[in-house]
DNA sequence: CTAATGACATTTG
DNA sequence: ACAAATGCCATTA
């Protein structure tokens, strides 16, 4: 299996209403490649099956977007996640941890 | 095979 | 808090 798909299948399992990160992604594929996973998700072929849109960087910001990152915004905003400043909102309570079974709580 | 290229992350000034 | 520098690794030329 490709690098490429398997980011493709780690990043299908980010609900909506919540967002995860580049680093995030590759830790759970147990790689510190996190600057390829950016890369496979420029060129993701899925684009709406899988999510790519609620991938933003480690920090909270927004992170590219191969369509431009205001429509990132705008898909992100409507499923209820606020963007202020290029900054995701309560970043803490929407970030999605891919490697932890915690997620169902909030 | 080598080198350049990013939708990144951390550290430093 | 922000910007620059550094390190990073799969892809692509």
């Amino acid at each position: 299996m490709k690098f490429s798909e398997k980011v493709y299948k780690i990043t299908k399992k980010i609900p909506r209403g919540r967002v995860s990160t580049y680093g995030e992604i590759a830790h759970a594929l147990n790689t510190k490649a996190y600057r390829a996973v950016g890369s496979a998700l420029n060129k993701n072929p899925y684009a709406p099956i899988v999510p790519c849109h609620r991938v933003v960087n480690s920090d909270g910001k927004i992170g590219g977007f191969a369509d431009g990152t205001n429509k990132k915004i705008k898909m992100l905003e409507k499923e209820g996640i606020k963007v202020k400043n290029n900054r995701i909102v309560n970043f803490d309570k929407k970030f999605f941890r891919l490697n932890l079974i915690f997620n169902y709580i909030i």
